[in-house]
DNA sequence: CAATAATATGACATCGGTGTCATATTGTAT
DNA sequence: ATACAATATGACACCGATGTCATATTATTG
């Protein structure tokens, strides 16, 4: 966490800091970014950020807990419709939650994806105890989907979650990807079509007909 | 390319300094990889290194090149059969050749598949003219997949061709996560298994009716 | 054997990063 | 105005990496 002093500044230079940490985050993944960037373009003396953090990893840990409130405002409607929903429909909301919150916050949406991707190690030093693995979650939701009926006994659930894990990872990042080459180049719709288009494929692959 | 020198070496050092690299490179991106750990468990002075490669691009260009090579050897038999081959029998062998090809070479493959990952411009840095985006190949096999009414009119044989690629790099990583982790936990049918069941599915989805 | 070519070696200059600390500056309470 | 606390600052010691180069060693050849 970091210090009392840091919440203590001026709304302007913290913002600015948190900023050129986030820049930072978003194109290097943890291991790879540092003090020395951060600081010069936040325009901070070196004897500052020690001041207001006890290392670089602090300053990711705090950040991600920012990705992660963020984030879940993004799920507020699924996650309170879980029961109304069919289970394609309630990760296709998924889907389009993660990319909605990656057109409004591009460079948090790269932090978290880059995170992900992090070995188990990794997560585990910044997670605490690995909150369960991350396709758990898809897990529940499918599981349920096969108790309710939508979701065929022919399909493996565990091989099911892990391609709708993956294959949100991937399309964030490509989507992150678009963005950063061409600005507005392909835009938000290009995207939810292809997560419809996704979704359609394993959708019919996996539902009860 | 290694200079003619490195290829005077006796095998058995040639070999060390190969290894050394490997391992380095088969843990690290290659931005992280550093001459000072190859040299260091290769066991060879510093200015050896330079006398062989001109810096460590150019010993990992060289690796990627071997692994190419290596790796089409266990395409020999999908590549000769792409006639008589149904779209999806094609995909299943492409899918069991990597892994077959991960479980004989698993360092190989964590460098390959590492390297897939990188950014388009890391890529081109390597491989020159980014020869064709590298989900091509399985997009000119489901076009023609659809050609012949193998594949669904219905499906987007692009966002597929997305599907299939990513869900090899995925596949493929976790394949050999198992294998760092426990030696020989999940063996390879595991494996072979769980790429069936997202054959399944996938195919389930795209397949004509 | 002598001379020349090929190869090996590690000390070195240089760079970019980290975290600390003594000191300077600013803010606050009496 | 003074004293005390909070904050700011950048020089510094230290680390680990890169690529080079003068020198040493080994091989080859006439």
């Amino acid at each position: 966490m970091p210090t009392e002093t840091f919440f203590n500044l001026p709304e302007e230079k913290r913002e600015r800091i948190l900023n050129a940490a986030i820049d930072e985050f978003s194109q290097q993944s943890i291991k790879n970014s540092s003090v020395s960037k951060i600081i010069k373009n936040a325009g901070i003396p070196r004897g500052s950020f020690y001041q207001y953090f006890s290392d670089i990893k602090d300053f990711y840990k705090y950040i991600l807990n920012i990705i992660g409130d963020k984030k879940l405002k993004y799920l507020y409607y699924v996650m309170g419709n879980l029961d109304n929903l069919g289970t394609l429909e309630i990760i296709g909301e998924l889907y389009i939650s993660g990319i909605k919150f990656a057109k409004d916050n591009p460079k948090l949406a790269a932090i978290g994806n880059k995170f992900l991707k992090e070995s188990d190690e990794v997560k585990k030093e910044f997670l605490g105890e690995l909150e369960g693995k991350s396709n758990d979650f898809f897990y529940q939701i499918l599981k349920k989907g096969q108790e309710k009926g939508d979701i065929s006994e022919d399909v493996d659930i565990e091989t099911a979650a892990f391609m709708f894990f993956n294959m949100n990872i991937a399309m964030v990042d490509d989507f992150i990807k678009g963005l950063s080459i061409g600005g507005e180049l392909v835009g938000i719709d290009a995207f939810l079509d292809k997560a419809d288009k996704i979704l359609y494929i394993i959708g019919n692959g996996i539902k009860k007909r």
